[in-house]
DNA sequence: CCAAGGTACTTCGCTATCTAAGTATTCGGC
DNA sequence: GCCGAATACTTAGATAGCGAAGTACCTTGG
């Protein structure tokens, strides 16, 4: 199989590394993790692109979407998903509210409280988004058998875990 | 194995999809990919953080120090390689020149170009940077075993390769 | 050898996001 | 039942990064 970037890079390194106590195996796979993601999130910028949506946007509405509770949060709830503060939120919900893609409620049992809530358009567009970018997604995942993705996902998860275990 | 976060998500989204033409295995392998990257760089800036370093000012110095011609670039080339723009780059490299962990010297042979020079102390710090950094994607990998970590790359390499051939 | 176009970097104005402080509301112990 | 602490969100000010325009320099074709 052809070289990749990491291979690469591995090959330049390996001599450095020997001091500063590095595994080649361990910085390769985290390297093309992070390389990987990379991929994915410039895929997924240019596809949510196409229907009109900037990443933030997107990612906002995504994280509205996919909860327990789909298509209402509060802001602090959706903060804490996409990795943002609260002051971040209420600028992004500032902008999807003016484009008309949520509303937000006040809560009636506890008016500190509000209520976001996507709208009819906001969820339209947000499944056009979906769709483009699950595209690229299953482009790349071609790249392995059914077999090979099985495997894959297997051992991710083991890695996920622990970093969940990690994060509390 | 316990449930991870992706094991919830899918689980939850599974119906959902079914009109979307959603394929479970490859949203599960990629949405670990992007929650393991998403990890690596939040452990990666507390990482950096405790000698004083903000995540772009490790970044940059990284990528200064991991090309071929270690420790010394010009501002176009560490842009594309961090993935930022022209102008972005000139602001980090204020701030690093200003730290004094680079220094710019203009080129003799073309006066459009500077040749960006990592000093001792930018050197020094990024080392000590990359040790903590290490540690922390040691502890991760210790998730899996010698064999586990060489399939995984074995088959995240596959990924990449084609990331990289659609990126041209 | 000069003009037109390309390249390398910087400056400028704008936006998204951060931290910290502010406002409004609710909770909890006395 | 009241007052201090906690909570939910917003506002304010600062900063990193973007795109586009600007500056300086090099290259190339006639």
């Amino acid at each position: 199989m052809a070289e990749d970037w990491t291979d690469r890079h591995v090959a330049r390194w390996k001599d450095h590394w020997l001091d500063l106590g590095f595994d080649e195996e361990v910085e390769a796979v985290f390297t093309r993790v992070t390389r990987v993601a990379r991929y994915l999130r410039v895929a997924k910028t240019a596809a949510v692109a196409e229907v009109g949506l900037s990443d933030f946007e997107y990612d906002t509405l995504h994280a509205l979407m996919i909860r327990d509770t789909p298509g209402s949060a509060s802001p602090t709830e959706l903060a804490q998903e996409v990795g943002v503060t609260g002051a971040g939120m209420t600028g992004r919900l500032d902008g999807l509210e003016k484009a008309g893609w949520v509303r937000r409620i006040p809560s009636v049992d506890d008016r500190r409280r509000v209520i976001v809530e996507v709208t009819r358009s906001g969820m339209e567009i947000w499944k056009r988004a979906m769709e483009i970018r699950g595209h690229a997604e299953d482009d790349l995942a071609e790249a392995l058998t059914d077999r090979e993705l099985a495997t894959l996902n297997r051992l991710l998860k083991k890695v996920t875990v622990r970093s969940e275990e990690r994060e509390g």
